[in-house]
DNA sequence: CCGCGACAATACCGACCGGTCTATTTGTTT
DNA sequence: AAACAAATAGACCGGTCGGTATTGTCGCGG
């Protein structure tokens, strides 16, 4: 039983590139298991249904971003408007990168379940919108820590994390319309200009 | 004969909505069909497949934008800067009515279809591109006036308007994880703040 | 009154969907 | 080696998918 996680893992890992790269109405369950080559009992023994295998996969893609993404843009240690850069850098290169081996530009793994599942599972919906919200307050530390240090004039921290963070998902959209990474790495620097002021 | 256009009309308002307010893979011909009142063969008669049907879709989806969204917010009647603000006004009306109609906040029928499908079909990923284009080239416009007539700073105009567009779709995207119009209401208005600069 | 084409209605097709079921293998424990 | 649960295999289920074929209805020009 040394083993016991590792079907599932690759189960997991199999499915989470089959959603991002495609999407999840149009990839089957006989299609994870094929290509994880396992078989449909074993599937439905570590997944009771097609929709937690969703939310596995998303709370993974929320570690692994958190693991690399994340650890390498929003260190504490970086200047904060800085980490901006670096991030639209690193989400550039990861787009890019991912571009390259499928052909394909994915776009974000969260804004792709959420426009496609929003609307038709609320449970989905609420899990991918955490793991959104667990991305702005990635921004709004930063922002936090600009506006105190003077870097950035005052403004609503909340909001223009939010603000900066809906940016970063446009773009990928946009450059996953057109596929076209490039377009990331020209509008992304971009980020630092969005400014939601306090007060209504 | 004088019908002729009015089932295909009924299928492509029908199609609209569900589309829309679920998606593509999800809604089934039948169901169309079905909740238009019109049968299979007359579908087939006058879409000779689901994908013409999404292509007609996409086209009457920008008619219609431009003939309301756009025809209100990107009058030149307007000073340049008060045509973004009313663009996103018109947004926030749109999707508050359409989130009481149905219950769930649908968000941007082009945004939608390209997350889901540009990955997986490249007709409908070049023509959803299409509508996007001529949705930033509105942006582009006013953008222009707005730096022409000193009520910007110079910009790439070009790049700009994607950005702007970028962060719309951006803001309904997460307003449709929140399923929450008061989002776009309160983001909205920092599209003007975006800026690319000029050359790299 | 005929025939012809536009449109409609529906039975039907193979493929695939998510999910269930039973049987068997495997590893662990005693 | 017996016993037991975890894990695996794959046939199988009803239902739905996009799409086809067939037939019927209708209005219109000859």
């Amino acid at each position: 039983m040394i083993q016991k996680t590792d079907t599932r893992q690759l189960i997991l890992d199999t499915a989470s590139v089959l959603f991002h790269t495609q999407s999840y109405a149009n990839v089957g369950i006989a299609v994870i298991c094929a290509q994880a080559g396992v078989s449909k009992g074993s599937f439905f023994h570590f997944f009771p249904s097609k929709r937690d295998l969703a939310l596995a996969v998303m709370d993974q893609f929320r570690e692994r971003i958190n693991a690399s993404l994340i650890a390498k843009s929003f260190s504490s240690a970086l200047p904060p408007m800085e980490r901006l850069d670096r991030f639209v850098q690193e989400l550039y290169a990861f787009q890019k990168a991912q571009t390259d081996e499928f052909g394909r530009l994915p776009g974000c793994p969260f804004g792709n379940l959420v426009l496609e599942l929003a609307t038709q599972d609320e449970v989905l919906r609420q899990k991918a919108d955490g793991c959104l919200r667990a991305l702005a307050k990635h921004f709004q530390s930063a922002i936090s820590d600009a506006i105190h240090s003077g870097a950035m004039p005052p403004a609503d921290e909340e909001a223009t994390a939010d603000a900066m963070l809906s940016y970063v998902e446009g773009i990928q959209l946009m450059a996953k319309a057109r596929n076209d990474p490039e377009l990331i790495r020209r509008l992304g620097p971009a980020v630092k200009s969005i400014r939601v002021p306090r007060e209504a």
